[in-house]
Formats: C-alpha cells, structure tokens, sequence
DNA sequence: TGAAAGAGAGAGCACTGCTCTCGTTCCATC
DNA sequence: GATGGAACGAGAGCAGTGCTCTCTCTTTCA
C-alpha cells in the first residue's frame, strides 16, 4: 500500500496513467496496433504530444501495457467462465474456457490481435512483464488436463513420446510445473492449446469467409468437441 | 498473349512492376507489413517517391499485390509437396501439405502473417484478386479427404451434425464444393484447417517461447498425427 | 524557505502516405 | 512523318507520425 505516500501530485499521475491505458484501448480497438499513435492518445487526453513521454517512455511502452492489460482482462474472463463449472466437469471447464478465449477475442479483436496475431514488427513484449500474466489461460488449460488425469478421466498412450529429444522437452515441462499427467498427454495438451488459438483466431480475423456460415459458433461447438476428444477426455 | 502489344515502355512498366513487388517483399521480409513504406520501396528502385504511384495507386494496393504473390508461393509449395507422395497415401498427404505451410511459413514469416496473422486495420484485401490464390491449401486438404472418403479410409460419424443451422450450411458447402463426404467429415475438416494454421501460426508467431522445445519440428510431427485422427483417416 | 523534481508547452528533426504541378519522353493515329 | 495525348519522373507541399530538447511554471520535501 502506497496509499500512504499519495500526494496531490501522485494521484493524478496515477488517474493520467489510467487515463492513458483506457484511451489507448479505445484506439486500439478502432484503429489497430499498426495506427496505434501517442499523438492522437495525447490529444484525446488534452495533453500535447510531449507531455505522455513523462508518463510512458514510448510508443512501445505504451503497447506493453495494453498487452498485460490485454492478457489481464481475458485471463478474468477465462475465470470467470471457470467459476461456474463444476470441477469434476473436466470436459465442461475446458469448453468452458475455450468458449470465453472465444468471446473474449471476438469481443476485443484488436486486442486479441495484438496477443495471438502477427507480431508487431521491431517490438518484443518484455518477459518479465508479459509473462505471468499472459501464461493464465494455459495455466487453466493444464489444471484441467492434471485434474483430469487425477481423476482418471483421460485415455490416453502412456508409453513415451518419439523422438527422444521431444520426449525429454516434455519430461522438463511436466517437471517444471509439478504434474502427474504423463508425456503423451503434455504433447496433446500442446495440441489442443495452439489449435483452441487457431480455431478462435480464423474467426476472429476473418478465414471463413464472410457468408460461409450462418453462426459460426455453432461449429465452434464442433470444434470444441474435437478439442477435448483429442486430449482424450471422457 | 499480348507479347504481341509489346512496346519498349510497356515492356519496362511489366519489368518495375515486378521490381516494386521483388523490393516490397523484401521489406515486408525486414520490417513487416506496417512498416511497409512505399518511399523505401521508391527509393532502393531509384525513384523518387511520387514516381512509384504511377505504378501503384496507394500502400494497399502494393499490401494486395504482396498477398496474392504470397498465396501463389504458398500454393506452389504446398502443390510440389505433394507432388512426391502417392494419391493413395491420404495420410501421408495431408501430412505433406501441412509440413509444406510450416516450412513455408518458418521461412516468409512476415508475408505468413500478412495473410494469416492480425487483419491490417483500415485495410480489406479485395476478395476478386485474393480468392482464388487464397483458397489453394484448403482445397488441396479437401481433395486428399475426399479422395479418401471415396477409398473408404475414413472412419466417422455419418449422421446430421447439429445444430440444424450448421448442418445446412455444411450441406450447403458440400454442395458448393461437388464432395460426397458426409457433413461430419466437412465439420472435421474445417476443424483440422484451423487447427493447423493454429499450430503453424503457434510457431511462426513464437508463442510456445523461445526456450520452450530443442526442436519445434518434432512437436509439429506430434500435432499432424493429432490432426489426421481428428479427421479419421487411418 | 529554497533547491530539486515533476509537469506541460512548444519548436524542431526525420520520417510517412499521398497529391499536385511541371517539364520531358514515348507512341499511336491521322 | 508530323502531332496530340498519354505515360513518366522530379519536386514541392500537406498533414500526419515518433521522439528529443529546451523552456517555464508548479509541486514537493528537506
């Protein structure tokens, strides 16, 4: 609590920083990352151009913290969507998830773009900023896949995955986060995260195609059940 | 033909029409799509900046013509891929095409995610040049499943997928299309078309981290095997 | 109370996409 | 073969960008 130490003149700099991560939303979502400018975030703001660098150090900065705020808000909405399933639903929690990755990113495209779609070029997200937060859904997605297993609700190969120098990458991800589950279900694990991004991201930006179906969520249902039959949960 | 209507000028307008495609995909290689700068362009052309505008009417319509020159090379990787598996190894051949866009994909990643990463704000391709180059992959994906559904290689549901809503516009594409698979193979095949570009992009797009796996390539394997069972093919 | 730090304004630099005007060069048609 | 028109390249210019530097005024704290 800093609360202590507030002054006039902290306090404002706190509202001008919020102030400044709100409005960027706001151009984020109507002009994308690429048109993303701190000139037209000042001007909203009543500031002239200069004034925002006492708060953010540059353009970059500024897309840093729409990033963990980005992954903040979807990694709620994932928990969220979470609270309400049963935790021995393990195939309910992880369509669950999938369902609010799903709403999050249509709701929020340019947001969800700047996570999960191209790289903006010449900018990497810091790590030790970005990491935590951005690692919630997965995390999520690995507590149903342990649950699961623990539970005895996953069929799937326990022999070891091939070629060894996969199995061992897999062998450290399993040790490094504590779980029981075994390689083969790591591997599949891996699958389903990077193909639940895929299946969202083609609707978000647009693959279908604009007139092939009706509601797309409905064969985001599909998708969904393919999703969770290929972790081999039952 | 119209070699025919050949004249010294038009023949070098075809010639800086290529170059101004040949530099932009090299700064699309360097820089990305939203720092693609026709004044660059201009320059290493030895122009000056107006001058490439009698060539190309604005920065999105390079951004069009760097898209089609991308399907095309995709398609044709895709196309010579398949060119060294036999017809009758279905499996092998989907594999095949999905190596073929990881490779691709590793190799040009800036003009990947021009096609496949976030939308271009503000920017729309125009469908009459981009989709037939477009649609190349997924319709070679859904020759190799049809052929072998016709062959008996696939094991899946035949009932109606529901909801009824998406089971006619499956239906309606299978007709589209002229395919004799059933509507669940469809709904399996849209699932394995977005998964893959989900896994490719997973990749392309370092979202699995930097120190994460010796070798991606072996997980890719992993994931083409996930993807010829969620289809069925045996 | 007075020095230090914070805040905002404004000018300026190099860059962008794009438009307009101006001579020059080529080319098809009369 | 001359000629009118189209194509071409250059250059200036507009409005915008990220970012830096300097200047002034205010707040904070010792």
């Amino acid at each position: 609590m800093d609360d202590t130490a507030s002054t006039p003149r902290s306090r404002a700099r706190e509202q001008t920083m919020r102030d400044i991560v709100r409005i960027g939303r706001e151009h984020l979502a109507t002009d994308g990352a690429a048109a993303l400018s701190l000139r037209a975030v000042a001007r909203d703001l009543g500031l002239v151009s200069s004034a925002v660098y006492r708060y953010v150090a540059s353009r970059d900065e500024l897309l840093t913290l729409l990033v963990v705020d980005g992954y903040d808000e979807l990694g709620d909405a994932v928990d969220a969507a979470l609270a309400g399933v049963d935790r021995s639903d393990h195939a309910g929690r992880m369509a669950a998830i999938g369902r609010a990755v799903r709403a999050w990113g249509l709701a929020e495209p340019a947001t969800y773009a700047l996570l999960f779609g191209s790289p903006v070029p010449g900018y990497e997200a810091p790590a030790e900023q970005t990491n935590r937060p951005g690692t919630r859904v997965v995390e999520r997605l690995v507590e149903v896949w342990e649950d699961a297993w623990q539970a005895g609700a996953v069929r799937v190969d326990e022999g070891a995955v091939s070629p060894r120098r996969l199995s061992r990458d897999l062998a450290r991800i399993r040790r490094q986060m504590g779980l029981t589950v075994p390689e083969q279900l790591v591997a599949r694990g891996l699958f389903a995260w990077a193909a639940l991004f895929g299946c969202v991201s083609w609707e978000v930006f647009g693959q279908y195609g604009a007139d092939t179906l009706a509601d797309p969520g409905d064969l985001f249902e599909h998708h969904l059940a393919a999703l969770v039959e290929s972790v081999g949960l039952r």
